[in-house]
DNA sequence: AATTAAAAGTACCAAAACGGTACTGTATAG
DNA sequence: CTATACAGTACCGTTTTGGTACTTTTAATT
């Protein structure tokens, strides 16, 4: 679909959260009351956040999360890569051998590397940092569009969207 | 998950392979065979990119599909607007109101058009000519990249990667 | 006109992914 | 030693996806 998970959602928002109170650990509980979702999810997030190194945490009482670095060192890129992962670790394409050798068309899968690779570079180029402050200069790469039919995450950003197929969430 | 969907995968098999002949028109069968498709599944595809204008079709005995327009004129980007769009006009979202409003951070949705409207300028700088040739110059835009973990469609492409975690397809 | 080739439309179903929740375990502060 | 808060695992309902089948419409050929 080419749309991106609402974990990755959450993930951004607790993370830009975070980012504009770097100084006090932030408890999942504290960040789910104050962001609005399921403690259960705003956990789940957290600890997928913290196996990828995104976050720090501290256990026990008074325990809590912190970013792990500075938000500007925290790609979205890295963002989607932490959670986006869930599950298999290899596929029917490594397993049920190539049955794509028809037609030497295969030279289509470089292709699709680069532009991966492109698609890639522009979610490295968009930083947690970036999502604190309200954009407002030309903070982002290629600004001027013509077409930018938007979607629009799940909760956070894709609730207050204004009307019809807002949704789809497509990149 | 950020991936793309293997529908629009065959889309741009599909559609390479017609820009590689262009002389002829391909019925769906014929794209099937050479492809090593499933008919049901090539002529799904061919609908659906017909019913947004990326081929045009010649119904009857020894008709078939054509590019619509030059191949130098399908973009990437196109391709997955065609193939993605797939169910719902309308989401969760705008029907149950805003639940995003707490704490103001639905700024975030903000970056999040900005992100995407990044992405879709990667997308529309590939078109479908430029997947006919093998990759030679720099083609594409910024070639250079560090870490590239690729992954890959599903047949055409995935089917032939190295190893482990070769699938996952995420951009 | 009949037959045949081929696209168009609709509907359906199994499998996988997503999103969310619960439960149990472990560490730390007071 | 108790309350707090992170860690891990497992589960389940819902939605998407991918694929197939069946019927209808259009056009060429004989």
């Amino acid at each position: 679909m080419l749309r991106i998970s609402k974990l990755t959602d959450y993930g951004t928002l607790i993370l830009t959260h975070m980012a504009g109170h770097p100084d006090r650990l932030h408890s999942a509980a504290g960040l789910a009351e104050a962001l609005g979702l399921g403690l259960p999810t705003v956990s789940k997030v957290l600890k997928t956040l913290g196996r990828h190194e995104l976050v720090s945490s501290q256990r026990g009482a008074h325990g809590g999360y912190a970013l792990a670095r500075p938000p500007d060192r925290i790609t979205v890129a890295d963002v989607i890569d932490a959670l986006e992962e869930q599950a298999f670790g290899l596929t029917e394409c490594s397993s049920s051998s190539g049955v794509c050798a028809i037609e030497s068309d295969c030279r289509i899968r470089e292709n699709w590397m680069r532009i991966n690779t492109v698609v890639r570079q522009a979610l490295q180029a968009v930083n947690i940092a970036d999502m604190v402050h309200p954009v407002h200069g030309a903070a982002f790469p290629a600004p001027h569009t013509t077409e930018h039919r938007m979607h629009g995450p799940a909760r956070s950003a894709a609730a207050c969207l204004p009307a019809a197929r807002a949704d789809e969430q497509e990149i």
